[in-house]
This record gives C-alpha cells, sequence and structure tokens, in this order.
DNA sequence: CACCCATATTGGACACCACATATATGTGCA
DNA sequence: TGCACATATATGTGGTGTCCAATATGGGTG
C-alpha cells in the first residue's frame, strides 16, 4: 500500500482536500502513480483514522465543505521511514507484451496493427511527459532536480520504446514479406 | 482480467497442470507477467466454470492427481478475440519513481543509496534477462521472433534506465557537493 | 429553460490478487 | 530418525483498487 505514502508526500508539500489531491495526482504525479477518486477518500480517511493525517472542516457557504488534511509528525515520521524502507519492487505486468508474445496466432497485419497502435500511443505519452510543466527554481533545488529526474525516466523508457518498435516491425517485416 | 487470457495462450501452445502453469508462467513470461500460486488456480477453475477449458484428471498412483488443463473451441475464440480487442494499458505505478519524488526530505547519501541499490537491481534484472533461452528454432518462425521482442523490449528498457540512472547520478552530484 | 461542467464527498458492489496455511506423499540428505 | 524439498491442489482472509452512482450546488452555454 504505497498510495497512503503517495499521499503522505504530497500532504508534507501543501494541505489540501480529497478533491485537490486527485487533481494533483492526475497531473503531476501521475507519469508515475495514479488512483482512482474514491480510492483517494478512502485513504485519506485512513490516514486519518490511524492518526497520520488531520483533518480540518473549512465552512464554504455555496459549496460543500472542504475538508483540508494535513499530515501529523506521526504523519511525517511515517513517510520518512517508508523513504528509506527496502522497497519492493513489483511485478511488471504489461498486458501488450502479453499480447505480443501470443500474437503468432494473428494473421501478419493484425500484429502489425498492435505495433503501430502502440507507436501511436507511447508517443502520445511522450509527447504528454515532454509537456509537462515544473514550475521554475533554481537550478540547485534538490526537489526541482528529483522532480525533474521522474520525469526524464519516463521520456528516456519511451524514447527506448520507440526506438524497439522500429526494430520489432523491422525485424517482423522481413520474414512475413 | 488478464491472466485468464494469458493462462489461454499458455494451454493453447501445451495443455498442461496448475502447477506446470506456474512454473511456466515464471520462468517463461515472466518478465512481462507474474502470478500467485493460488490465483493461477483460481483462474484455472473459473476458466473450467466458464466453458473455456476442460480439465481431464489424470490418476497417479504415488501423487495427487494431475489435473491437465486444455482451452475449448470457445477458451480460442476467447483468446483471439482478447488479442485483437482494444487494449487499456494500466496505469504505470512506479514506487521507486514514488520515493524519488519525495526524496528531497532525505539527507543527500540516502538519495545516492536508493540510486545506487536501483542500479543494482537494474543490473541483476538485465543479466536474467539476457540469461534466459529461448528454445531454438529457425529464424523466421514467426512465433520465436515474437518471443524473442518481448525478451529484447526488457532488455532495451533496461538498459535506458540504466543511462538514466548514470544520468540522474551525475546531476545530483553536481548540486549536492 | 435545459443541459453540462466544475466543485466536493461518500458508499456499495465487485474484481483481482497476495499471503498464509492445509493436505498428501516420494526422494534424498544428514 | 528427522528434515527439507519437490510434486500437486485448494481455501480462507484481507487488502487494494476500479467502476458506478448518489448527493448537493453554482456557473456558463445553447
Amino acid at each position: 500500500m504505497s498510495l497512503r505514502h503517495a499521499i503522505l508526500g504530497i500532504l508534507s508539500i501543501q494541505p489540501m482536500s480529497g478533491y485537490d489531491l486527485k487533481k494533483v495526482i492526475d497531473e503531476s504525479v501521475g507519469h508515475f502513480w495514479s488512483a482512482d477518486q474514491s480510492q483517494v477518500y478512502r485513504t485519506l480517511a485512513g490516514l486519518v483514522e490511524d492518526g497520520l493525517a488531520t483533518r480540518r472542516t473549512v465552512v464554504q457557504e455555496e459549496r460543500p465543505n472542504l475538508h483540508l488534511h494535513s499530515p501529523t509528525d506521526l504523519g511525517l515520521a511515517e513517510l520518512d521511514r517508508w523513504l528509506t524502507s527496502p522497497l519492493k519492487t513489483p511485478p511488471t505486468r504489461d498486458p501488450f507484451l502479453a499480447r505480443l508474445f501470443f500474437a503468432d496466432r494473428l494473421p501478419p497485419e493484425e500484429i502489425r496493427g498492435l505495433l503501430e497502435t502502440r507507436r501511436r500511443e507511447v508517443g502520445e505519452q511522450l509527447a504528454a511527459l515532454e509537456a509537462i510543466a515544473v514550475p521554475a527554481g533554481s537550478a540547485d533545488d534538490l526537489g526541482r532536480v528529483l522532480r525533474l529526474a521522474t520525469l526524464s525516466y519516463g521520456i528516456s523508457q519511451a524514447r527506448a520504446e520507440l526506438d524497439w518498435l522500429d526494430d520489432t516491425r523491422r525485424r517482423l517485416e522481413r520474414i512475413t514479406s
């Protein structure tokens, strides 16, 4: 369960509501983490229940009330504990590769279609990553450098995949022609 | 739920028991798919229940009975349907990047530690991929080419990540020195 | 006026999966 | 004798997550 920690991390930068959190997750950390809206609220409730965060209700007259969440000292300690705990890498599980593995059941043009669709998707993904703006800051701001690094990770993986797609397409053409 | 389809795919190549299936998954498709043992049996039971596979019991005197599973025509049809159905790419969810994103809470040497640990892991992963033997076959066997492609995917992604790790480490050293 | 969108939170149902544990037995090693 | 390991299947439990839908209201567009 790392959504707890991702949320604690975001709240440690800026206290916010579940609604804001969902938006920040989609926009700022969406390239390496995602969360369902209802899961955000449930996780937030769990954090409060476990004493890792506090909830402050802000009454809004024209809107539903806002629940601003902040990490407690316990929450920040848990965040730091997580940051240095041994990390168990989740097993890769890639439906695209799964299909490609069994794709010899398909006619060659369908296989080409699989690769072309993937090329389009990865291209779009790459464009999206390159469009993400990281707030300006001094070049030696550690936080900024780290956030840029997570972005460039995605970009370099996407580029490598495009190269691989070219290679693979070429190899397939050689044997299906 | 794609485990169903991965299992149907494997069974379409060779009927086998849940026990064998678990081994094949770990050894042959482990670089892009994994499955818990109990999940394999449950999924297999589900496939039989839904008429996508049949179970043939092979009585063994000195061992527990073997349940050999084969896909039915319906199962093969479902496999082919899945192979060409629109593929929804699951959101990436990378705990390592999540940590790196918030790692400015840590002292610089801990951040270096994160990167070094990752470097070792990716290096091991790369070595494991390069060690996987793909059964020999003619160079124009479509299935073989596709299976090699899924392997080379993992290899190219791992290499790109090693390059990125070098870059990132260099950038961090420049600002924390 | 009707409709959709944005704001904001919550709950039910269900899927999938991991972890632990149970059962049964043969082989080989110390 | 005892232990671990391989073969082989199955269940219980709980955690994490998605999908869908309900609720409430203001603002903008057709």
